[in-house]
Parts: structure tokens; C-alpha cells; sequence
DNA sequence: GTAGATTTCTGCAATAGATGCAAAAATGCA
DNA sequence: TGCATTTTTGCATCTATTGCAGAAATCTAC
């Protein structure tokens, strides 16, 4: 509350906090993929971490948090992203953006660990839970956005489309992460995906064709 | 009620399982109603259930679970029916109704307690958690149901297909639930959510609109 | 009905995550 | 430097969860 004269000033303590709570991650992150997650307490972590089991918990409220603490950093990125207007744009081309954009994140390598946190997130049940959780508030920012951007939408159509787009897409990435597509594999049949959020399951011909005979063709 | 020890006696050992089971999930919920989750403890449960807390885990694998009983029975019925063929029927109209009938499933009243569970797994982030995994399993039921019914579809079309289905569904029951819709306008909305599902996103006018009426409001 | 095999229940101990509390240590400020 | 504020820590405690081994109940064959 104090000084604002000169903007940006971090000052010791605030410094020392984002270091502590950068070597907690760090060592959690490497010790989790040194010798699982199970395997590692919260007491080893504080101890890689040089500070007190107890300290742990004032910066990350339990264990699983840990694991989404460069992943959320990123999402905020995001979801400032996704609140820029793009003036021109047809609401549903932000949509289609938006997602896009907060699913690319989660697919991309990020740091050293990144891809520890994706093989940790999609085989833990309780993390891939906390993960999915973090989908549905990203789900309710685009539903909000959807209100910003067209008003006149309603209430169920915002709240139907954003699930639509988040489910659809988060079931294409999961997949193609559990199935080991490269990168521009998965860029594809996320564009397929899009495709069919944005036309529909009718626009799905195997769908539509009256029905399943006991053969093949 | 009656007893013909034909082929099916399912033997008192069986029978008090059965009812052990029972005793634990009902005290669970009525406790859980009563004083809360958190202040539930899993001793407080074996208690009311008359028997070790030990035993408690050889029944549920753990405090979670035990609130999801009831409802994976009812969601093991609605497995049976979406396996059942409905011939003539197009793989489209199968998959509505199994995401309905699985929908309908969860937001219907079931015993007296249906409404706590619902309640409870809306509010503890720790239950809708595990609400959520229990939707993606589902989901991938549905996935494979897709490709029983039509061997033709492609691997990403079923997957987006599923995902979007139900993702949609999820977010408008979530909706309702908490913006206490009577099970009438829920079923509105329901059916409105499917339409998109079905047309595509492309479908909602505002959506398709050239570009937010910049500065108004 | 009884003995022996099998399954379930229970008590006990131990691990680990999580939380509240108050003293100790570090940092900010005048 | 000395006081105010914030963080860190140690300690006690609670609770979920798991492994283990003996006791109790149920089942099967005789």
C-alpha cells in the first residue's frame, strides 16, 4: 500500500517469496519424476527445497496443487488473451481461437518438467480430476466472454456452446496425448474436431446413415 | 421377496454384504446431510453402520466413493441400456438418447438422499472431481459405442463426437442445478443444448453475427 | 450336526496429507 | 537502531488410508 512511486518494485521479501515458491515446484516437479508422485513426500520436497515441511502448505494448499503451478501461469496468459477484443472477428471465430489457444498451452512443452506434468495429470486419476477442473472454469470464462462479445445470446446457448467447444476439444487432446500423436497430428484432428463443433455431429456422415448393418460397406 | 432356491440364491454371506453395503452408504448420506461431509468422519460412518471403521475400506476405496454408490448402480443400468441395439435407428438418435438417458439418470431425484449427493458433489471440488471422471468414463463408453455402431467413423470423429455430447450436456445440467431450473425448463434446456450438439455452433445466429457492435451495449 | 476350508471383520500400528497455533526469524520502515 | 509486519517453523492434532494377523462368521462336505 505503501510506495508506488516507482512502479515495478519487487523488494526483498516479495523476490524471496516467488523464489521459494519457484524451488518448491522445481523440486517437486523433479523429485515427482525422479521417483513418482506417490513416492515423494511433502517432507522431501520441503527438504530439496530447503524450507520447512509446514511452509509447503502457506504457498500451495496440497500436494496436487504443486503440479499446476507453472500450468496455471500459463492458463492466466491466456485467459488474458482470450480477453482481448478482436474487433472484426465473428464471436464464434473468438471461440474457436480461444480454445485453441488454451488447449495448445496444455499440449505444449513447456519447461524441463512439461511433459512430466502431462504424463502425471493423464495417469493419476485424482490429478487428472484436478486438471479437469481447471477446464471448467476456463469453460465458464468463454461462456462469460460469449456474453460479453453478443449480449443478445442466450443464456443456455453461451453455457451449451462452451461446453461444447471445451468438451469436445479436451476429449481430442486427452486422446492424442494417450495415443502419442506428434504435434502436427494432433494440430490436424484438432482442426477436425473444430470442424465439428462448429457443424455439428450431423455434419458427421457415418452419423446420419440410417443404420448400422451387420456388415461392413 | 420369496425364495426359490432354483438357480439364483444368493446365500446369506452374499445377502449381508449386500446389506453392509447398504448400511454404510445410507448412514454416510444421512450423516453427511446432517452435520456435512467434512465433518463426517469415516469412524462416525462405521459407527452408524454397526460395524469396524477398518471395514469401511473393504466396501468403498474410500470417503468418496461411498457418496457415489448409489449413483454408479444407476449409471451400470444405463450402461446396459446403451448397449442394448436399437435397430432402424440411426447412430445419431443412439447416442442422443444415451447422453439423455444418462443425464436424466443423474439430475432425476433419486431416494430421499438424491438430493444431498447432488448437492454435495456441486459443492466439494473434491466430489465434482470425481463426478467428472465418472463423465468421462461414460463418455468413452460412448466413444466405443459409436464405433460398434458404425465400424466406418473415423478414431477422432468418434472421440470429438462423444466429447462434445457430452461436454454440452455436462455444462447445461451443471447449469441448471445451479441456478435451481424446475426439472421442466431443465428438460428445455436439455433439448436445446442437443439441437446445438447436432448443428453445430454455426447454428446459434448471435454466434455467426459479423462482429460485436463495437462501443454499444 | 461337526470339522475344516474360505471369506469377512476387527483391532493395531504406521504413513502421510492437512490445519491451527504461537514462538522465532526475517524484512520493511521511520 | 527499534518497532511493526510478514514469513517461517516447530509442535500438536486430526483424519484418511493401508498392511497385517488373529478372531469371527459362513460355507462345504461328511
Amino acid at each position: 500500500m505503501r510506495d508506488m512511486h516507482h512502479a515495478e518494485e519487487p523488494g526483498l521479501r516479495e523476490r524471496k517469496k516467488r523464489r521459494t515458491r519457484s524451488a518448491l515446484a522445481t523440486a517437486a516437479l523433479r523429485l515427482f519424476a525422479e521417483r513418482g508422485y506417490e513416492e515423494t513426500t511433502i517432507a522431501d520436497i520441503a527438504a530439496a527445497a530447503d524450507v520447512s515441511p509446514r511452509t509447503f502448505f502457506s504457498y500451495f494448499p496440497s500436494k496436487e496443487d504443486v503440479v499446476f503451478a507453472e500450468v496455471d501461469d500459463r492458463l492466466d496468459e491466456v485467459a488474458e488473451r482470450l480477453a482481448r477484443r478482436v474487433p472484426g472477428e465473428t464471436p464464434l471465430e473468438t471461440v474457436r481461437q480461444s480454445v485453441v489457444d488454451v488447449l495448445e498451452t496444455l499440449v505444449a512443452e513447456h519447461g524441463a518438467y512439461g511433459t512430466v506434468q502431462v504424463r502425471l495429470i493423464l495417469e493419476r486419476p485424482g490429478l487428472r480430476a484436478r486438471a479437469m477442473q481447471r477446464l471448467t472454469e476456463i469453460q465458464d470464462e468463454i461462456r462469460a466472454r460469449l456474453h460479453e462479445l453478443c449480449p443478445d445470446i442466450g443464456e443456455i446457448e453461451a453455457v451449451a456452446a462452451a461446453g461444447i467447444a471445451v468438451g469436445g476439444m479436451q476429449a481430442v487432446i486427452v486422446h492424442c496425448r494417450e495415443q502419442g500423436y506428434d504435434p502436427l497430428s494432433t494440430r490436424t484432428a484438432l482442426d477436425r474436431a473444430l470442424a465439428i463443433v462448429e457443424n455439428g455431429l450431423g455434419s458427421i456422415a457415418a452419423l446420419t446413415a440410417p443404420a448400422p448393418p451387420a456388415g461392413g460397406r
